[in-house]
DNA sequence: GGTGAAATGTGGTTGTT
DNA sequence: AACAACCACATTTCACC
């Protein structure tokens, strides 16, 4: 993980579209040796995998909401019980007085309220507070940082 | 926006390296009308981008955390301020008592913090609310929903 | 908006240094 | 670990339906 991989990651993020000639040229590199890098960085997972970012408005998702949620137990293995709902994005395990935060999609307002409650449902779900979004001014990728170099990879 | 588009979409985002002979396959196309399909709905801006999704860990940013920012004033045009900060990864203007709800990646607590410091600096700022991720369950893509056929499309 | 096939370009592999 | 050359196949375009 030096600074040709950082540059291959970041170019990779904004087109994944592009062919290894054209990256190695940005590199410095031939087709060849680009291509040998990056089958390495999804070797080591570094790469997760390639895939195309969606409008979320263009699915019929148009109501974002991350919702905090109280637990009276130990959330640690709740991790199923979340990913069993569609709408649910993203969950986290945090610090603080909630126990777990979710990332939730939808397309109206009373579908949110459902999940709400399908999250209510959940063994050991004491609360739920959501906090809705009202404008996007931004979701970007990850921009591989010139510090921190390899994360224990 | 049909549902052959929505598994196209889901198929693509499961895998987007996979060819237009396997994709139109899958939906009982033949690869050119599913290279049309897809054309289109990159030309439409349902498909944003090809990209790639890559492992924070793997590019050393291992601490995540969701900042609530509280504000003394309108922070609708702070858009470019919060952009400034390569660590915010998304920005959302949301309903409650904060007005802007941020998504920060960093290598260490101490860069955090450094974020925390530079978020405090933006104009109209009144105060951070940090909530640390002890835990990621999962982040995945959002799931082309049966439903909400299309939105505004 | 779909099909099938032709041509251009890329992915992926192999040799070599 | 990078390069160059190779072959198979995918992307892209086109005429036709």
């Amino acid at each position: 993980m030096d600074h040709i991989d950082r540059a291959l990651l970041a170019r990779l993020q904004q087109d994944a579209t592009q062919s290894y000639a054209t990256l190695g040229q940005a590199v410095g590199l031939s087709a060849g040796a680009a291509h040998e890098r990056v089958r390495k960085l999804r070797e080591r997972g570094a790469i997760r995998r390639t895939t195309i970012e969606v409008d979320p408005a263009a699915v019929g998702s148009a109501v974002l909401a991350y919702v905090m949620v109280e637990s009276s137990s130990w959330m640690g293995d709740s991790a199923p019980a979340f990913a069993a709902l569609p709408e649910v994005l993203e969950a986290h395990v945090i610090a603080g007085s909630a126990s777990v935060l979710v990332k939730v999609r939808t397309a109206t307002t009373e579908q949110l309220q459902d999940v709400l409650r399908r999250i209510y449902a959940i063994d050991g779900v004491s609360g739920t507070q959501a906090t809705v979004v009202l404008e996007t001014f931004f979701e970007r990728p990850l921009s591989p940082q010139e510090s921190g170099a390899d994360g224990h990879l």
